[in-house]
DNA sequence: AAACCTCATGATATAATATAACATTACATA
DNA sequence: TATGTAATGTTATATTATATCATGAGGTTT
């Protein structure tokens, strides 16, 4: 958080209020968070609770990379390793419920280079992994 | 469609008139169809046409591998290559709005295998990636 | 045939997810 | 101060999906 903070700071990028909140409430979750649940906790909170106002700021979140949408729960995860560029691979375990950012080996590139080769041009990937973490794994 | 039309029979699985007909418009379309606009295209062919109809239609295709969803648009296409289990990649171009799934290669299991290998033990998996197809690049 | 079972369909309602549209405010800066 | 821009407030509505209970069509068992 405090780097993103920085960052934002540096570049100019408003974090306003709404905005940090919801980041900070996707942070607290290891799950994904959908966008009513975000609306409840900002209810909670103390804000503004209309619809768009969530959506807003996960746009806004969503937009600069400090958040990921998980396409296959329309939910969302704070970003693991933000600021940075990436075509992340996610890992949802169906017992825990926790989404995780797999540590990024060359999927996704290889994934585009495959597409090019067959005359593809591919711009963005989306890839989501369904099964068991392994802390779900042991028990 | 014929070869579908054999394997249900062989297998005994049902085709019933409104899954035929769901089956069939998606077959002629290459983009994605929503629930609603099936359910639309239904109507207009003289069927009943309450949500349930084409969600249920829709859940059959998609558990005997005839369809796919598309996650990022909540969208559904039908597959290329029914019968034969696989983990498809999809290419869903932003030009002409067409979705095809990506001749297999080893995409799919290699990011099982590099997940599996972090201690995630993958089931499933949901690639797609967008971008501009090869007709629509040339022009 | 009658009873029963199972799967599919009909029908109504409602939940969950997302956006459109327009008004207002905050704030930078000319 | 005036003016432009981005952010927020507010209301309404669109889009996607499911819950629930009733009815029907076919087989199987008795
Ligand atoms: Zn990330
Ligand atoms: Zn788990
Ligand atoms: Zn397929
Ligand atoms: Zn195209």
């Amino acid at each position: 958080m405090k780097n993103i903070e920085e960052y934002c700071k540096d570049k100019n990028i408003k974090l306003t209020p709404v905005r940090h909140k919801v980041l900070e409430l996707l942070q607290n979750e290891k799950s994904g968070l959908g966008a009513y649940r975000i609306l409840d906790l900002l209810r909670e909170a103390g804000f503004n609770s209309q619809p768009p106002v969530a959506y807003r700021a996960l746009d806004f979140l969503v937009e600069h990379g400090f958040v990921h949408k998980i396409e296959s729960q329309n939910s969302f995860v704070a970003c693991t390793d933000p600021g940075v560029h990436h075509s992340p691979v996610f890992m949802i375990c169906k017992k825990c419920e926790s989404v995780s950012e797999a540590p990024t080996f060359e999927t996704a590139s290889n994934i585009s280079d495959a597409l090019m080769a067959t005359g593809f041009n591919v711009e963005q990937t989306i890839i989501e992994a369904e099964g068991v973490c392994s802390t779900c794994s042991e028990q």
